[in-house]
RNA sequence: UGGGGUGUCGCCAAGUGGUAAGGCACCGGGUUUUGAUCCCGGCAUUCGCAGGUUCGAAUCCUGCCACCCCAGCCA
């Protein structure tokens, strides 16, 4: 089994533990916005959280953040509950809400408000935006500053009741003014949408901000450790500024993790959402988006995700992860568990001018390591398709492959040597006239003959047309600028082609195929006889 | 130039005063009817830089430098 990993999250965790800090169990939780998709980002949040509640025996809630309607939908909502799901995790029956506290939240928000600490500013968004300061000089105190308690209470019940349009008041925290933290400059709590929730409907029209919300579902759902991005350090002083201030006895550390960044791609739902909006991709669960439901549909592995996030650690180090690791856990996950299947991508005929016999069937395993997963049968006739890259008129250094004159095996047939290029006016080879040698079948050969390499093939009639999707990556910078993404994106991320594939995986139950020298292949989840490329094989031929 | 962070091999990342783990990538070599898998071996005298403390420093101190985040009624 892998050792368990020890970052500095599980060792500050361990220590608390340790120290009678923290007694009982350990709760975390792992709380996304229901307004985009899941990413490959996130599954490194998933994996910390459920995997630190899982190695240190407590538990972990799936909390929707859905405090801003305009936003949120329950597509979203229902994506994200498959997508966890999917990657192994599972919550029992801890699935919240941060909309599941709006009245508690309202309550202690009355509570700020009669001590004092918070009140009711009528200033429009613009006017506190310049009341604000700078980075480097101090905001300017808020003329409402001062309302009275009374007042601010009517104020707040009537933002509540709906007597106001959107923008006309807030609630804001009174903390200072001069804070050269710039999130304790009186942060807004509560603000005025007429909006419709996608759960709580018209039910309210006042909505809280993250920064109040999110401490406060912590506190009331006893999460022990609030795991969050880097990007949230800087907010840690109003946490632990809105728990010190109303009446709960549950104050979490809230811990910060750096992001994830991928190689060739981006990591922003903001971004995500624009390639889908603008059709750059085909959906969210476009193979080529770094999306779980993306991940997925191109084949990947929920153990490949997990076993990539294990591998990439928790540090607080900005990080751009090479997609050679991800794409290695890949591989590595598919390796034993993939059936084979010869499968040509791009078809050349091949004619066996001295075949006499009537069309036979050969057979091989599906797995040449993993006996457990069976044999099949591959039909074998005069008439062959090969890859059309595996000849070469002309072969360079060491190549292993069919060229005139020579010969090469064919994988779990016979060996064939070229004795004839056929071209059409315009040069392009059209079909290779071969002979076969009758007794070199595979398992029984006694023609000593030793071909240089062995290739995959299929058989001309009896072979399948299947439409294959091979992927390269979305862009073709390493690290896509968020200003001009779209002008880096890689025209050629996706190429079509029209394939032969041998008989026997339409039959199999299977949906992840190796096929044979050209890389790990899945079938699509929506249409028929189409492959998504998952990743291409490890080649280290180098000419 | 205010505040908050981060700097260890191409990319991740251990290391918490005792003399630089590991993974990916890469480079050799072996096995192989997938140029795959698998197996062996190689790969940081040096830890952003410069001083200092110490018998001893990636780890402690001082000063620089670089990069990231923050001025939503987004999360």
């Amino acid at each position: 089994m892998k050792e368990e990993s020890t970052d500095f999250i599980r060792q500050r965790i361990s220590e608390d533990l340790a120290t009678g800090k923290l007694k009982g169990e350990v709760v975390t939780r792992f709380p996304p916005e229901p307004n985009g998709y899941l990413h490959i980002g996130h599954a490194k949040s998933i994996c910390l959280n459920f995997g630190v509640a899982e190695q240190f025996g407590g538990f972990t809630y799936l909390r929707f953040d859905d405090t801003n309607p305009e936003k949120e939908s329950d597509e979203y909502v229902q994506a994200i509950i498959r997508d966890v799901a999917w990657l192994g995790f599972d919550w029992g029956d801890r699935l919240t809400h941060a909309s599941d506290y709006f009245q508690k939240l309202y309550d202690f928000a009355e509570d700020l408000i009669r001590d004092g600490k918070a009140y009711i500013c009528s200033l429009s968004g613009e006017e506190i935006r310049a009341g604000r300061g700078t980075l480097t000089e101090p905001g300017q105190d808020s003329p409402y500053r001062n309302r009275a308690v009374e007042e601010n209470l009517d104020m707040f019940r009537r933002m509540r009741a709906g007597e106001f349009s959107d923008g006309a008041h807030v609630l804001r925290a009174k903390i200072d003014m001069a804070s050269p933290n710039i999130n304790l400059r009186d942060p807004v709590l509560y603000r005025i949408r007429h909006a419709t929730h996608q759960r709580t409907g018209d039910t309210w029209c006042i909505y809280p901000m993250y920064d109040y919300t999110h401490c406060i579902c912590d506190a009331l759902e006893g999460i022990t450790h609030s795991l969050c991005t880097l990007e949230f350090e800087d907010h840690r002083p109003l946490y632990d500024w809105v728990l010190d201030n109303i009446n709960v006895n549950i104050h979490p550390p809230q811990i910060e993790f750096s992001r994830l960044g991928l190689e060739y791609t981006v990591m922003s739902k903001r971004l995500l959402q624009r390639l889908v909006e603008e059709n750059r991709v085909d959906g969210w669960d476009d193979p080529r988006m770094p999306t779980i439901a993306g991940l997925r549909r191109r084949g990947v592995t929920p153990g490949a995700i997990r076993d990539f996030c294990r591998r990439v650690g928790v540090t607080k180090q900005d990080n751009v992860v090479e997609m050679s690791l991800l794409e290695f856990c890949i591989r590595q996950d598919l390796e034993s568990a993939s059936p084979r299947a010869m499968v040509v991508l791009d078809p050349l005929k091949v004619t066996l001018t001295n075949y006499a016999e009537d069309n036979e069937t050969l057979e091989a395993p599906w797995h040449p390591q993993q006996d457990h997963l069976g044999r099949r049968s591959i039909p074998f006739g005069p008439n062959l398709f090969i890859e059309r890259e595996d000849f070469a008129e002309v072969p360079p250094k060491k190549f292993k492959r069919l060229s005139p004159g020579e010969m090469v095996r064919l994988r779990y047939g016979y060996i064939i040597r070229c004795d004839e290029v056929i071209k059409d006016f315009d040069g392009r080879i059209t079909e290779l006239r071969c002979s076969y040698f009758r007794d070199s079948k595979s398992g029984a050969d006694t023609s000593g003959l030793k071909p240089k390499g062995v290739i995959h093939w299929v058989a001309a009639e009896a072979s399948v047309p299947v439409r294959v999707r091979l992927y390269e990556r979305l862009f073709r910078e390493p690290a896509p600028s968020g200003s001009t993404f779209l002008q880096d994106l890689n025209p050629e991320s996706m190429r079509v082609v029209e394939a032969r594939a041998e008989p026997a995986i339409m039959d199999s139950v299977e949906t992840r195929f190796q096929f044979e020298r050209t890389g790990y292949f899945c079938r699509d989840s929506e249409l028929e006889n189409v492959f998504n490329r998952t990743v291409t094989l490890r080649d280290s031929w180098k000419p």
